[in-house]
DNA sequence: CATGAATGAGTGTTCATTCAT
DNA sequence: AATGAATGAACACTCATTCAT
C-alpha cells in the first residue's frame, strides 16, 4: 500500500513517458531510425501525438530521455554491485562490476546497439564511463595503495576496458559467447590491476 | 609527369567528392548535425546541389562514402604499422598499433566525435575493426604460440580494447596527459596480451 | 435532421477533396497545367499542403480522384436517363441519354477540354463509355430483337457516336449551337439505330 | 541521285530530329511518361543532350514536332484517300477515309494513346480534324446537292465521328474483331450522311 | 488533460537548360 | 558543330509542432 503509492497523476505520466521511450527503441530495431517520427512515436506507443508533446518539449527531449534512462539503469546496476561487494575482495568486485555491465549489454544487445550507433546523442555516451570511474575509484580507494599518479591512470584504463568488452559483446552478435566474454573480461581487467600493483 | 598523371575528369571528380565530404564535417563541427542539408552541404563545398548528385545518389551515400574514407584512412595506418614493424617484437607491433589509432582519433578529436556519434553509419563502426582484427591475426601467427581457442579470443578483445582506447584518449582522459594515457593503454593492451600465453 | 447528418470528419474530408479538385481544374483552366504544382493546389483551395497530403497519397491520386469524379458524374446522369425512360420508346431514350450526355459536355466545355487533354489519365478518358454501353446494352436488350452479332455492333458503335457529339460539342467552341448538336447528334443516332433493324 | 539529294547538313539534321521523337515515343512506351525527360531523350536517341537544344528551343518543341509529325501522316493518309477516290462514290470515298483513319490508328494503338494522353498537346488533337474537314468539303461539294446548314452540320459531325471511330477501334471494341468494327464503323457514317440528304 | 486534424517551413531531389571545352 | 558537366530554380513531399475541440 505504501510502496506503490503515488499519485495517479504522476503514475499515468510515467506510464506514458516509458510508453514512449519503449517505442522509440521499438521502432529503431524494427524499422530503422529514418522511420522514428514523433507521430509513429505516439502511435506505437498508443498514445496522441498531443499527449506526447505534454510530456516532452520536443523531438531532441525524446531522444534525451532514452540515453537517461539508459545510463540510470546502467548506475543501478553498478551501484549494487559496489554495495553487495562493499567487503569483498578487489578481484571479486572487479569481476562484480565487469559482469554487471557485460550482462547488462549482452541481455539486449540490438537497444545497446541502437542507443550507441542510431539515437542521436548530444551528451556522448561517455555518461555512464564516469559513474563507473567514481565506482571504481571508491574500490581501489578503500582497498590498494595506489599513488595518486597510478590511481589516475587505473581510473583511465579501466572503464574503457570495461566499456570495451561489453561493447565488443553486444555488438558482435556471433563472436565469443557471453560467458567465454565475460570472463575474458575478468581476466583482462585484473591482469591489469596485477600489473598496477 | 608520371604521379601527377590522371585524366581530367578523374581528378575534377575527386576534388568534388572530397570538397563535399570536408563540407559535412565542416558543417556538423560548427552548425551541428541538423545543420547538414543536401543544399548547405553544397554550398559549402562550393558546388551547385546538381553536382553533388551527380557523385552521390543521395544524402546517405554522403555519410557512408565519408565513413569509407575515414576508414580507408584508419586501414592504411594499420597496414602501416604492420608493415614497418613486420620484424620487431610483439610489444613493439602492439605499441605500434595502439599509437596509431589512439593518434589517429586525437589528431582532430571533433572530427572523430562527430563520425561516431551524429553522421548515422548503417555499416558500424566495426569497418576497421576488422581490418585491425586481420592484422593482430597476422601479427600473432607469426609471433606467439596461441591454441586456437586463445587466439580466438585474443582476435576478439584486440580491437574493441584497441579502439575503446582510442575513444578514450579523443574523448575524456580525466586529468590524464594525452602521452600518459596512451603509455597506459598500451601497458593495459600488454597486459591482457600478456594474461593470454 | 436525417439528410445533412454525417460525422464532422466526413464532411470535413469531403469539402477538402473537393475544394482540391476545384482547385486544380480553376488553376489548369487559368494559369495552364504546368502551373499546377501541390502548393499552389493547396493555395487556390485554401487548405495547407499537409492538408492536401492528408487526403491524397501523391500528386497522381489528385488528378485520378478528379477523373474519378468526372466519370461518377457522367455514370449519374446515364443512369438517371435510363430510369426515368424505362418505359418510353427507344427513340425517348436514345434521345435522353444523347441529351444528357452532350448537355454535360457543354454546360463546361473548358472543363471537359481540361480533363480530356491536359490532365494526366492513367485510366483512359473511357471508363464511362463502360458505363454507357451496360446503359444502351439494358435498353436495347429490352426493346429491339437483335441477333447477338448486331447487338455487340451496335454496343460498339453507340458510344464512339455519342461521345463523338458530346465531345465535338465540347471542343467546337464557335461551331454549331448546342441546341444544333444536340439534335444533330439525336438524328445521326436514332439513323445508325434506323439502319440496324 | 537527285532526289535524295539534300545538303549532309539537312540529311543530319532530319536524321537527328526523326530520332529525337522516336526516342521520346519509345521512352513513353516502355517507361511511361514520367521517364521523359530531356537527358532521357538525348540518350535514347544515341546524341548529346547539346544536340537536342541544337534542333529544339526547349522540351515543348519537342512534344509540338511529335504532334506535327503525327498530323502530318495522317493528312498525308487523307489526302492520298481523296485523289484515290476523286472519281468514285461518295460511299466507296468515305469507306475509304474512315478505313484510312482507322487503320492508321489500329497499326500503332499505343502510339496513338500516348500522343492522345499523355504527351501535352497544346494545339488540341483537332489539327488534323480540320484537314478532314477540309477533304470532306470538296467530297461533299463535289457529289451532294446540300443546303449550306445541311453542309455546315455535316462537316461539324463527320469528322468528330470518324475521329472517335478511329479512337474506338483502337482502344476497345469489346470483342469485336478489328474488320468488323471498321466495317461498322463505315455504316454508321454512311447511316448518318444518309440522313443528311 | 487528451486528442488528432491542420499547419507550413523546410527538405531531398530532379531535370530543363547553358556554356566552356 | 557536338559534347556533357555543371547549374540552380523549382518541385513533391515530410514531419515536428500547435491548438481548437
Amino acid at each position: 500500500m505504501q510502496e506503490t503509492r503515488r499519485t495517479p497523476k504522476q503514475t499515468r505520466a510515467r506510464v506514458t513517458v516509458d510508453a514512449v521511450l519503449d517505442a522509440v527503441v521499438r521502432i529503431v530495431k524494427r524499422e530503422g531510425f529514418a522511420a522514428v517520427t514523433t507521430n509513429r512515436i505516439a502511435a506505437v506507443a498508443g498514445v496522441s501525438i498531443g499527449s506526447v508533446y505534454q510530456y516532452f518539449p520536443n523531438k531532441a527531449a525524446i531522444f534525451a530521455a532514452l540515453h537517461d534512462r539508459h545510463v540510470r539503469e546502467m548506475s543501478r546496476r553498478i551501484d549494487e554491485a559496489l554495495v553487495d561487494h562493499a567487503s569483498a575482495s578487489l578481484e571479486d568486485l572487479v569481476r562484480a562490476l565487469v559482469t554487471a555491465m557485460v550482462d547488462a549489454h549482452a541481455q539486449d544487445p540490438e537497444l545497446h546497439d541502437v542507443l550507441t550507433n542510431e539515437v542521436p546523442n548530444r551528451g556522448g555516451p561517455r555518461a555512464f564511463q564516469s559513474r563507473l570511474r567514481d565506482a571504481l575509484r571508491l574500490a581501489l580507494a578503500a582497498r590498494e595503495h595506489l599513488k595518486p599518479r597510478q590511481m589516475e591512470r587505473a581510473l583511465f584504463v579501466l572503464p574503457n576496458l570495461i566499456e570495451a568488452f561489453a561493447h565488443g559483446v553486444a555488438a558482435d552478435r556471433d563472436g565469443l559467447s557471453r560467458t567465454a566474454a565475460r570472463e575474458e573480461a575478468v581476466r583482462a581487467t585484473l591482469a591489469y590491476l596485477r600489473a598496477c600493483r
